[in-house]
DNA sequence: ACATTTTGATTTATTAATAGATCATTTAAT
DNA sequence: ATTAAATGATCTATTAATAAATCAAAATGT
């Protein structure tokens, strides 16, 4: 009896997964593509293809990624053709940022 | 010597990708959460954060996606506290579409 | 300046995902 | 109606991801 490993999600996350499954078969079948088509552009097998479609939450994200931009699902949508403006932006953010977070020593301050 | 198993995406994937990392980091550094707690809130290990936040292809959606969501980053901005309207509004659309696709048979008609 | 915590980077054992094959069923085009 | 193709589902061997531990370096608060 193969032990069973647990690992949960959200609400928000597993309707996310499946949204995003949903958009990449719905973009699929408007560009008639087979799913055997899509997988092989996107260099995966038609098992995973369907798992990422249902909303699996257990399959690689670059497969997912890829699969989704393939047939025209993108999680941005940019002005530019590339996204480095945007991740530039990001990092500019985060080198503003404390580049080591910490919880005050004083948690709950209690004594009072 | 273990064999080398290659897997490519595009270039709008690794961006979209780094740029989702770099997203997480950023919003887990505003919200002040040091990256153990962001992984142990979304039940991962704090290494498995580490790739995410790099933007790792290699990582499961779903623990991207947890990550993401608890540091405050969602892939979709909904108005409603649910997604599941336009979860329904993907699946009819599905339903309208043909349910599997198909190649016409005259692929490209040079017999005239 | 110092003490402590966070982070970054590795390494290994364990667990899980993926590819590929196969088969039944459904679907679409003729 | 018939036929070929697409889909859905399942199984197994192989390959890869993950958790956990460890250690060094960097960063923060006092």
């Amino acid at each position: 009896m193969p032990k069973v490993s647990v690992r949960s999600y959200s609400r928000y996350s597993l309707e996310a997964m499946t949204l995003l499954g949903s958009l990449i078969r719905a973009a699929r079948k408007e560009r008639k593509m087979t799913a055997q088509d899509l997988a092989t552009r996107a260099g995966i097998s038609r098992g995973l293809l369907q798992r990422i479609e249902k909303g699996d939450p257990r399959c690689e994200l670059g497969a997912t990624i890829e699969a989704a931009s393939i047939a025209g699902v993108r999680l941005f949508s940019a002005e530019s053709s590339t996204l480095t403006p945007y991740i530039r932006q990001t990092e500019d953010k985060l080198a503003l940022l404390p580049k080591s977070v910490r919880k005050s020593t004083r948690v709950a301050d209690d004594d009072f």
